[in-house]
DNA sequence: GTGATTTTGTGACAATTGATACAGTTAATA
DNA sequence: TATTAACTGTATCAATTGTCACAAAATCAC
Protein backbone atom coordinates (compact mmCIF):
# COMPACT_ATOMS: atom_id res chain seq x y z
CA UNK A 1 0.00 0.00 0.00
CA UNK A 2 1.32 3.22 -0.68
CA UNK A 3 1.68 6.73 1.19
CA UNK A 4 -1.50 7.98 2.10
CA UNK A 5 -0.34 11.75 2.34
CA UNK A 6 3.14 13.07 1.72
CA UNK A 7 4.65 16.30 3.79
CA UNK A 8 5.93 18.73 2.29
CA UNK A 9 8.18 22.58 2.75
CA UNK A 10 7.48 24.71 0.31
CA UNK A 11 9.48 28.79 0.20
CA UNK A 12 7.62 31.72 -0.81
CA UNK A 13 6.33 31.92 -4.07
CA UNK A 14 6.40 28.53 -4.82
CA UNK A 15 3.44 26.67 -7.08
CA UNK A 16 1.29 23.97 -5.26
CA UNK A 17 -0.97 23.70 -8.14
CA UNK A 18 -0.64 26.25 -11.54
CA UNK A 19 -3.05 26.83 -14.34
CA UNK A 20 -3.94 24.45 -16.79
CA UNK A 21 -2.81 21.52 -14.25
CA UNK A 22 -5.23 18.96 -12.84
CA UNK A 23 -5.81 19.00 -9.30
CA UNK A 24 -5.38 15.77 -7.61
CA UNK A 25 -4.86 16.79 -4.10
CA UNK A 26 -6.19 18.62 -0.92
CA UNK A 27 -3.70 20.46 0.77
CA UNK A 28 -3.49 20.40 4.44
CA UNK A 29 -1.85 23.77 5.82
CA UNK A 30 0.34 23.13 8.32
CA UNK A 31 2.00 26.23 8.86
CA UNK A 32 2.40 29.41 6.94
CA UNK A 33 -0.09 30.39 4.47
CA UNK A 34 -1.04 30.57 1.07
CA UNK A 35 -3.24 31.74 -1.81
CA UNK A 36 -5.37 30.98 -4.89
CA UNK A 37 -5.38 33.42 -7.84
CA UNK A 38 -6.04 34.12 -11.05
CA UNK A 39 -4.04 36.39 -13.53
CA UNK A 40 -6.45 37.81 -16.03
CA UNK A 41 -5.00 40.42 -18.62
CA UNK A 42 -1.69 40.11 -16.75
CA UNK A 43 -3.50 41.75 -13.40
CA UNK A 44 -3.22 39.27 -10.17
CA UNK A 45 -6.67 38.70 -8.95
CA UNK A 46 -6.66 36.90 -5.20
CA UNK A 47 -9.70 34.53 -4.83
CA UNK A 48 -8.99 32.64 -1.32
CA UNK A 49 -6.18 32.56 1.07
CA UNK A 50 -5.74 29.77 3.59
CA UNK A 51 -4.04 29.66 6.43
CA UNK A 52 -2.87 26.88 9.46
CA UNK A 53 -5.46 23.85 9.55
CA UNK A 54 -7.34 24.47 6.86
CA UNK A 55 -7.57 22.58 3.26
CA UNK A 56 -6.78 24.28 0.39
CA UNK A 57 -7.53 23.16 -3.34
CA UNK A 58 -8.71 24.02 -6.41
CA UNK A 59 -12.49 22.28 -5.62
CA UNK A 60 -13.88 22.53 -9.72
CA UNK A 61 -10.48 20.82 -10.94
CA UNK A 62 -10.37 18.06 -8.17
CA UNK A 63 -13.99 17.05 -8.33
CA UNK A 64 -14.28 17.13 -12.41
CA UNK A 65 -11.06 16.28 -13.52
CA UNK A 66 -10.60 19.62 -15.65
CA UNK A 67 -7.73 21.64 -15.89
CA UNK A 68 -7.60 24.15 -13.17
CA UNK A 69 -8.02 28.16 -13.82
CA UNK A 70 -6.45 28.85 -10.88
CA UNK A 71 -2.74 28.83 -9.14
CA UNK A 72 -1.96 28.21 -5.82
CA UNK A 73 0.98 29.48 -4.34
CA UNK A 74 2.55 30.04 -0.65
CA UNK A 75 2.67 33.38 0.51
CA UNK A 76 5.48 32.58 3.23
CA UNK A 77 7.52 29.49 3.96
CA UNK A 78 5.26 26.75 3.96
CA UNK A 79 4.72 22.94 5.59
CA UNK A 80 1.63 21.44 3.81
CA UNK A 81 0.47 17.52 3.87
CA UNK A 82 -0.63 16.18 0.48
CA UNK A 83 -3.37 14.40 0.20
CA UNK A 84 -3.79 12.79 -3.28
CA UNK A 85 -7.19 12.14 -4.39
CA UNK A 86 -6.81 8.26 -5.54
CA UNK A 87 -5.17 7.17 -2.89
CA UNK A 88 -7.31 9.17 -0.61
CA UNK A 89 -10.25 7.58 -2.49
CA UNK A 90 -8.66 3.80 -1.96
CA UNK A 91 -7.93 4.26 1.34
CA UNK A 92 -11.15 5.87 2.01
CA UNK A 93 -12.91 3.20 0.91
CA UNK A 94 -11.19 0.34 3.62
CA UNK A 95 -11.44 3.34 6.70
CA UNK A 96 -14.75 4.79 7.57
CA UNK A 97 -12.54 7.39 9.49
CA UNK A 98 -10.81 8.64 6.70
CA UNK A 99 -13.98 8.46 4.57
CA UNK A 100 -15.48 10.74 7.03
CA UNK A 101 -12.69 13.11 7.36
CA UNK A 102 -12.37 13.34 3.58
CA UNK A 103 -16.24 13.88 3.61
CA UNK A 104 -16.18 16.48 5.95
CA UNK A 105 -13.01 18.46 4.81
CA UNK A 106 -15.03 18.92 1.59
CA UNK A 107 -17.89 19.79 3.12
CA UNK A 108 -16.58 22.36 5.52
CA UNK A 109 -14.59 23.60 1.70
CA UNK A 110 -17.96 24.16 0.28
CA UNK A 111 -19.38 25.58 3.16
CA UNK A 112 -16.72 28.13 3.70
CA UNK A 113 -17.18 29.07 -0.59
CA UNK A 114 -21.08 29.42 0.31
CA UNK A 115 -20.27 32.09 2.92
CA UNK A 116 -17.66 34.11 1.26
CA UNK A 117 -19.87 33.89 -1.69
CA UNK A 118 -22.66 35.36 0.03
CA UNK A 119 -20.66 38.59 1.22
CA UNK A 120 -20.83 40.06 -2.22
CA UNK A 121 -24.40 39.98 -2.37
CA UNK A 122 -25.04 41.37 0.93
CA UNK A 123 -22.79 43.55 2.19
CA UNK A 124 -20.96 46.50 0.75
CA UNK A 125 -17.23 46.67 0.33
CA UNK A 126 -16.51 48.63 3.54
CA UNK A 127 -19.28 45.68 5.41
CA UNK A 128 -17.31 42.69 3.95
CA UNK A 129 -13.52 44.62 5.06
CA UNK A 130 -15.90 44.65 9.09
CA UNK A 131 -17.07 41.08 8.66
CA UNK A 132 -13.51 39.89 7.90
CA UNK A 133 -12.40 41.85 10.45
CA UNK A 134 -14.65 40.29 12.80
CA UNK A 135 -14.83 36.71 11.86
CA UNK A 136 -11.86 36.23 9.72
CA UNK A 137 -8.63 38.70 11.69
CA UNK A 138 -5.98 36.05 10.26
CA UNK A 139 -6.89 37.51 7.05
CA UNK A 140 -6.69 41.15 7.64
CA UNK A 141 -3.54 40.67 9.77
CA UNK A 142 -1.69 38.55 7.51
CA UNK A 143 -2.33 39.40 4.00
CA UNK A 144 -1.50 43.15 3.02
CA UNK A 145 -3.85 45.49 1.72
CA UNK A 146 -2.21 45.07 -1.68
CA UNK A 147 -3.22 41.39 -1.98
CA UNK A 148 -6.42 41.67 -0.15
CA UNK A 149 -8.13 44.16 -1.79
CA UNK A 150 -8.75 41.85 -5.40
CA UNK A 151 -9.90 39.26 -2.80
CA UNK A 152 -12.93 41.98 -1.39
CA UNK A 153 -13.70 42.70 -5.44
CA UNK A 154 -12.10 46.44 -4.41
CA UNK A 155 -9.75 48.40 -5.67
CA UNK A 156 -6.36 48.68 -3.81
CA UNK A 157 -7.12 52.55 -3.06
CA UNK A 158 -10.43 51.95 -2.37
CA UNK A 159 -9.59 49.65 0.43
CA UNK A 160 -7.23 52.21 1.31
CA UNK A 161 -10.45 54.66 1.77
CA UNK A 162 -11.95 52.47 3.92
CA UNK A 163 -9.46 52.38 6.61
CA UNK A 164 -8.98 55.59 6.87
CA UNK A 165 -12.74 56.24 7.47
CA UNK A 166 -12.84 53.96 10.02
CA UNK A 167 -9.84 55.43 11.94
CA UNK A 168 -11.49 58.57 11.99
CA UNK A 169 -14.91 57.53 13.32
CA UNK B 1 -35.97 0.73 7.22
CA UNK B 2 -37.52 4.33 6.81
CA UNK B 3 -37.66 6.00 2.90
CA UNK B 4 -34.74 7.44 1.69
CA UNK B 5 -36.01 10.40 -0.19
CA UNK B 6 -39.41 11.92 0.02
CA UNK B 7 -40.80 13.50 -3.93
CA UNK B 8 -43.15 16.30 -2.25
CA UNK B 9 -44.63 19.39 -4.70
CA UNK B 10 -44.90 22.61 -3.49
CA UNK B 11 -46.65 26.18 -4.54
CA UNK B 12 -45.03 29.50 -5.92
CA UNK B 13 -43.76 31.33 -2.44
CA UNK B 14 -43.26 27.86 -0.10
CA UNK B 15 -40.60 27.81 2.02
CA UNK B 16 -38.39 24.78 1.76
CA UNK B 17 -36.55 25.72 4.40
CA UNK B 18 -36.39 28.99 6.92
CA UNK B 19 -34.04 31.44 8.79
CA UNK B 20 -33.35 29.87 11.71
CA UNK B 21 -34.57 25.89 11.12
CA UNK B 22 -31.46 23.45 10.58
CA UNK B 23 -31.33 22.20 6.89
CA UNK B 24 -31.21 18.30 7.25
CA UNK B 25 -31.68 17.72 3.65
CA UNK B 26 -30.74 17.89 0.41
CA UNK B 27 -33.20 19.11 -1.90
CA UNK B 28 -33.04 17.65 -5.51
CA UNK B 29 -34.86 19.61 -8.06
CA UNK B 30 -37.23 17.77 -10.15
CA UNK B 31 -39.50 20.66 -11.93
CA UNK B 32 -39.30 24.29 -11.54
CA UNK B 33 -36.69 26.16 -10.01
CA UNK B 34 -36.08 27.98 -6.23
CA UNK B 35 -33.79 30.53 -4.95
CA UNK B 36 -32.17 30.92 -1.49
CA UNK B 37 -32.30 34.54 0.19
CA UNK B 38 -31.71 36.49 2.92
CA UNK B 39 -33.73 39.11 4.22
CA UNK B 40 -31.52 42.19 5.91
CA UNK B 41 -33.28 45.50 6.79
CA UNK B 42 -36.66 44.72 5.34
CA UNK B 43 -34.72 44.00 1.65
CA UNK B 44 -34.85 40.76 0.39
CA UNK B 45 -31.01 39.35 -1.16
CA UNK B 46 -31.25 36.39 -3.28
CA UNK B 47 -27.74 34.43 -3.45
CA UNK B 48 -28.46 31.52 -5.27
CA UNK B 49 -31.68 30.11 -7.88
CA UNK B 50 -31.57 26.68 -8.40
CA UNK B 51 -33.02 24.77 -11.32
CA UNK B 52 -33.54 21.25 -12.54
CA UNK B 53 -31.53 18.62 -12.06
CA UNK B 54 -29.87 20.69 -9.28
CA UNK B 55 -29.41 19.77 -5.64
CA UNK B 56 -30.15 22.50 -3.41
CA UNK B 57 -29.24 23.33 -0.02
CA UNK B 58 -28.14 25.51 2.69
CA UNK B 59 -24.61 23.93 3.13
CA UNK B 60 -22.83 25.51 5.81
CA UNK B 61 -26.49 24.54 8.15
CA UNK B 62 -26.50 21.09 6.43
CA UNK B 63 -22.70 20.55 7.39
CA UNK B 64 -22.15 22.24 10.74
CA UNK B 65 -25.92 21.93 12.16
CA UNK B 66 -25.99 25.35 12.81
CA UNK B 67 -29.27 27.31 12.46
CA UNK B 68 -29.27 28.49 9.07
CA UNK B 69 -29.40 32.29 8.01
CA UNK B 70 -30.85 31.92 5.03
CA UNK B 71 -34.46 30.96 3.49
CA UNK B 72 -35.28 28.15 0.15
CA UNK B 73 -38.40 29.25 -0.91
CA UNK B 74 -40.11 27.74 -4.25
CA UNK B 75 -40.06 30.35 -7.16
CA UNK B 76 -42.45 28.24 -9.30
CA UNK B 77 -44.72 25.44 -8.65
CA UNK B 78 -41.87 22.84 -7.64
CA UNK B 79 -41.26 19.00 -7.73
CA UNK B 80 -38.66 18.22 -5.41
CA UNK B 81 -36.90 15.14 -4.37
CA UNK B 82 -36.15 15.17 -0.84
CA UNK B 83 -32.88 13.33 0.95
CA UNK B 84 -33.01 13.75 4.41
CA UNK B 85 -29.14 13.59 6.00
CA UNK B 86 -29.52 11.03 8.80
CA UNK B 87 -30.91 8.78 6.51
CA UNK B 88 -28.73 9.43 3.84
CA UNK B 89 -25.92 9.02 5.46
CA UNK B 90 -26.89 5.62 7.28
CA UNK B 91 -27.72 3.98 3.12
CA UNK B 92 -24.65 5.69 2.31
CA UNK B 93 -22.64 3.12 4.38
CA UNK B 94 -24.61 0.17 3.18
CA UNK B 95 -24.36 1.44 -0.36
CA UNK B 96 -20.85 2.35 -2.00
CA UNK B 97 -23.53 3.78 -4.73
CA UNK B 98 -25.45 5.50 -2.74
CA UNK B 99 -22.35 7.02 -0.96
CA UNK B 100 -20.56 8.17 -4.07
CA UNK B 101 -23.53 9.98 -5.28
CA UNK B 102 -23.97 11.75 -1.91
CA UNK B 103 -19.98 12.47 -2.08
CA UNK B 104 -20.53 14.00 -6.04
CA UNK B 105 -23.90 16.19 -4.66
CA UNK B 106 -21.68 18.21 -1.82
CA UNK B 107 -18.70 17.98 -4.32
CA UNK B 108 -20.39 19.60 -6.97
CA UNK B 109 -22.16 22.12 -5.00
CA UNK B 110 -18.84 23.16 -3.52
CA UNK B 111 -17.38 23.82 -7.29
CA UNK B 112 -19.93 26.12 -8.15
CA UNK B 113 -20.02 27.92 -5.28
CA UNK B 114 -16.16 28.15 -6.00
CA UNK B 115 -17.43 29.65 -9.45
CA UNK B 116 -19.52 31.78 -8.30
CA UNK B 117 -17.70 33.27 -5.51
CA UNK B 118 -14.90 33.78 -8.14
CA UNK B 119 -17.45 35.94 -10.20
CA UNK B 120 -17.31 38.69 -7.79
CA UNK B 121 -13.43 39.16 -7.61
CA UNK B 122 -12.57 38.92 -10.67
CA UNK B 123 -15.29 40.56 -12.95
CA UNK B 124 -16.98 43.99 -13.09
CA UNK B 125 -20.75 43.79 -12.56
CA UNK B 126 -21.44 43.96 -16.72
CA UNK B 127 -18.75 41.09 -17.11
CA UNK B 128 -20.45 38.87 -14.10
CA UNK B 129 -23.71 39.56 -16.29
CA UNK B 130 -22.27 38.55 -19.53
CA UNK B 131 -20.99 35.08 -17.57
CA UNK B 132 -24.39 34.66 -16.71
CA UNK B 133 -25.49 34.64 -20.19
CA UNK B 134 -22.97 32.73 -21.70
CA UNK B 135 -22.50 30.11 -18.96
CA UNK B 136 -26.05 29.68 -17.08
CA UNK B 137 -28.70 31.36 -19.97
CA UNK B 138 -31.51 29.81 -17.67
CA UNK B 139 -30.50 32.03 -14.50
CA UNK B 140 -31.01 35.06 -16.87
CA UNK B 141 -33.83 33.46 -19.29
CA UNK B 142 -36.38 32.50 -15.80
CA UNK B 143 -35.28 35.30 -13.18
CA UNK B 144 -36.68 38.78 -13.32
CA UNK B 145 -34.51 41.37 -13.28
CA UNK B 146 -35.70 42.33 -9.91
CA UNK B 147 -34.71 39.28 -8.33
CA UNK B 148 -31.44 38.73 -10.30
CA UNK B 149 -29.67 42.21 -9.52
CA UNK B 150 -29.19 41.21 -5.89
CA UNK B 151 -27.72 37.65 -6.78
CA UNK B 152 -24.86 40.07 -8.92
CA UNK B 153 -24.75 42.66 -5.86
CA UNK B 154 -25.94 45.23 -7.90
CA UNK B 155 -29.00 47.79 -7.79
CA UNK B 156 -32.12 47.02 -9.71
CA UNK B 157 -31.11 50.19 -11.83
CA UNK B 158 -27.50 49.52 -12.34
CA UNK B 159 -28.97 45.75 -14.26
CA UNK B 160 -31.11 47.88 -16.34
CA UNK B 161 -28.28 49.99 -17.54
CA UNK B 162 -26.16 47.11 -18.17
CA UNK B 163 -28.87 45.74 -20.25
CA UNK B 164 -28.94 48.77 -21.66
CA UNK B 165 -25.61 49.48 -22.62
CA UNK B 166 -25.20 45.81 -24.55
CA UNK B 167 -28.07 46.57 -26.47
CA UNK B 168 -26.83 49.92 -28.38
CA UNK B 169 -23.43 48.20 -29.24
C1' DG C 1 23.88 49.11 6.45
C1' DT C 2 22.50 50.21 1.90
C1' DG C 3 20.06 50.09 -2.22
C1' DA C 4 16.14 48.08 -4.42
C1' DT C 5 11.60 46.52 -4.14
C1' DT C 6 7.13 46.36 -2.27
C1' DT C 7 3.56 48.41 0.23
C1' DT C 8 0.66 52.11 1.61
C1' DG C 9 -1.50 56.68 1.56
C1' DT C 10 -3.36 60.33 -0.96
C1' DG C 11 -4.95 63.83 -4.40
C1' DA C 12 -7.47 64.79 -8.74
C1' DC C 13 -10.67 63.59 -11.96
C1' DA C 14 -13.66 60.57 -14.66
C1' DA C 15 -16.79 56.82 -14.54
C1' DT C 16 -19.85 53.96 -12.25
C1' DT C 17 -23.18 53.04 -9.03
C1' DG C 18 -26.93 53.73 -5.52
C1' DA C 19 -31.08 56.04 -3.97
C1' DT C 20 -35.28 58.13 -4.92
C1' DA C 21 -39.09 58.94 -7.61
C1' DC C 22 -42.33 58.25 -11.20
C1' DA C 23 -44.48 56.19 -15.37
C1' DG C 24 -45.44 52.49 -18.49
C1' DT C 25 -45.74 47.63 -19.04
C1' DT C 26 -46.52 43.00 -17.86
C1' DA C 27 -48.18 39.36 -14.98
C1' DA C 28 -51.08 37.44 -11.35
C1' DT C 29 -55.46 36.87 -9.20
C1' DA C 30 -60.13 37.18 -7.84
C1' DT D 1 -62.56 41.03 -17.19
C1' DA D 2 -61.25 44.05 -13.74
C1' DT D 3 -58.14 44.99 -10.26
C1' DT D 4 -54.07 44.62 -8.03
C1' DA D 5 -49.42 43.63 -7.71
C1' DA D 6 -44.95 43.03 -9.66
C1' DC D 7 -41.63 44.25 -13.06
C1' DT D 8 -38.96 47.34 -16.01
C1' DG D 9 -37.09 51.64 -17.75
C1' DT D 10 -35.41 56.06 -16.88
C1' DA D 11 -34.28 60.74 -15.09
C1' DT D 12 -31.82 63.27 -11.44
C1' DC D 13 -28.50 63.84 -8.04
C1' DA D 14 -25.39 62.32 -4.42
C1' DA D 15 -22.09 59.01 -3.08
C1' DT D 16 -18.84 55.64 -4.14
C1' DT D 17 -15.40 53.70 -6.79
C1' DG D 18 -11.68 53.18 -10.36
C1' DT D 19 -7.70 55.03 -12.57
C1' DC D 20 -3.58 57.50 -12.78
C1' DA D 21 0.09 59.60 -10.60
C1' DC D 22 3.38 60.44 -7.12
C1' DA D 23 5.54 60.40 -2.49
C1' DA D 24 6.42 58.34 1.97
C1' DA D 25 7.05 54.27 4.60
C1' DA D 26 8.13 49.60 5.29
C1' DT D 27 10.28 45.44 3.87
C1' DC D 28 13.58 42.60 1.52
C1' DA D 29 18.01 41.14 -0.40
C1' DC D 30 22.78 41.58 -0.68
Amino acid sequence: MGFTSICINEKKNEFLLQQGQVCNSLFYIDKGFCKSFFEIDGAIKNTAFYFENEIATNIKSFESGQRSDSNLIACEPLTVIIFDKDKLFQIAKESIEIETLGRNCIRSFAAKQEEFSNLYKLYSPQERFEYLEKNYPSIIQRVSLTQLSSFLGISRETLSRIRKRRFHK
